[in-house]
DNA sequence: ACCTTGACCACAA
DNA sequence: CTTGTGGCCAAGG
């Protein structure tokens, strides 16, 4: 396994239940070249990794995962945008920070 | 070595 | 909203 893989894979693995990523945040805490890199690991490798936890800059799946990465990220209550096209990033992103925050913001302007 | 492809990104018009 | 442009880089033919 490659070095870079290994670390990707390893990045992916650690984002929890409910929060998301997008490719460039994995590029970086990966330390990979670019994020085109990211989906090359993801596309090859990433059948053991919850890799519908990392999306687009914009919160939005590509193309021909559309359906099936959405329904695995509402199932697990992952805070989305309006109309349920795309991830609520503002919140869901997830900060790889010591003691993470909830995946839910405790919005004031609750529905 | 060259060309093409791809689960990307940001910016401009 | 839609293109286009330039940048990025690994893999495979």
């Amino acid at each position: 396994m490659d070095e870079l893989v290994a670390r990707v894979l390893a990045v992916v693995d650690k984002i929890p239940p409910g929060r998301v990523l997008s490719y460039g945040d994995v590029a970086a805490l990966a330390s990979a070249p670019t994020p085109r890199d990211v989906g090359q690991v993801l596309l090859r490798h990433g059948e053991g990794v919850p890799w519908w936890r990392v999306l687009r800059a914009d919160g939005t799946p590509p193309e021909h995962l559309r359906e099936r990465q959405l329904a695995l990220l509402r199932a697990e209550g992952t805070p989305m945008a309006p109309y349920g096209a795309a991830v609520d990033l503002v919140h869901a992103r997830w900060e790889a920070a010591p003691g993470d925050a909830d995946p839910r913001q405790p919005s004031l302007f609750d529905d």
